[in-house]
DNA sequence: GTCTATAGATCGATAGAC
DNA sequence: GTCTATCGATCTATAGAC
């Protein structure tokens, strides 16, 4: 039977679970190691940076997944309403329409902020800049483009704070898809 | 000279300022004693239950301000844009233009989402329900006003997540001012 | 009411056997 | 690599003097 965990990016998804639905400070080192199954030892042979490391890295593969589904086509010379598209596609996807909240935007809340300040003001600047180039090169003005991109990520981490705070994840849905209507008229 | 702490409620802002900080799970008693001025012992007098019951009294103030300063005139009889125009006033006053943080929507995403869920729950239900309220007496579309005001609240709370991210505060007032814009526009 | 002292549990992290 | 045992620090909460 082929082992669940092989190497350290095998944890990542649990960490990441664990870090999502406790934060960071709340996250224990006994909740971690009944997530991934794995003792302090192992845990520690593999992020010898503690907890710190293990936020870090999982905050790192959230920033690759967003860098190859989301910021890369939004960077891409062509096509960028198709790019904007599959944005929303893809936003609705990682977040489960709403079931599953954005770690890097509850790390900027809640504690973890001064621990991962650059990480998380990497991954937010990231996303606002391809979205804006996107939208300038779809035919909006220069000016109000970052705006605009501004607008729709806060929308987006917005509608996951409603949908979180009123239980009721279809409200994140319905938030999107407004954002989305106003993104793509002119 | 007068007693800084005198009763109960005067300990509230002060221990509202520890959660929006550093969260719920991560606010000590010992930064709770520093940032009081008060011992365990005072603080237990106070509050029998503990921390969760002072998170849970600084949660009751919350909403009572917001009762008071945003929910009421909404909801009052007459004037229904001039409400909608101070609740903007009132949200820009309230999160320091972006310096300080929703604990209510930082509660939400991170830990003691289980241990305040209900007040959390209620707080943002009687937002958008009141904002609802004024939009339809405001001439909106009953079936829209609370696709309206629940994307208002969503964009003020991204507002929030996206100022604190990015590390710059004046990102708050330049979203929040477009969600007033579109709120107003018929 | 407010304090200090401290109990009892849990924390992050380490050591060392295997 | 993975485990168990355990360290010292810190946590929440309580007890009791004043």
């Amino acid at each position: 039977m082929p082992r669940v965990v092989a190497e350290r990016a095998d944890t990542l998804p649990a960490l990441a679970e664990v870090f999502r639905e406790h934060g960071y400070g709340a996250a224990s080192l006994t909740l971690i190691t009944e997530a991934t199954g794995l003792g302090k030892g192992s845990l520690y042979h593999f992020f010898p940076g503690g907890k710190q490391e293990m936020a870090s890295a999982v905050l790192a593969e959230i920033d690759s997944w967003f860098a190859a589904n989301v910021f890369a086509p939004l960077e891409a010379p062509d096509e960028p309403r198709r790019a904007i598209t599959s944005m929303f596609d893809a936003v609705d996807q990682y977040f489960h329409s709403g079931a599953r909240i954005c770690l890097v935007g509850a790390l900027a809340l809640g504690d973890g902020r001064d621990l991962f300040q650059t990480q998380v003001q990497d991954y937010f600047a990231r996303w606002v800049a391809a979205l804006a180039n996107a939208l300038i090169r779809s035919g909006r003005d220069r000016r109000q483009a970052t705006g605009l991109a501004e607008e729709t990520v806060a929308g987006i981490q917005g509608a996951i704070v409603l949908a979180r705070a009123l239980d009721d994840p279809s409200a994140f849905g319905r938030t999107v898809a407004k954002v989305q209507a106003r993104l793509a008229a002119p």
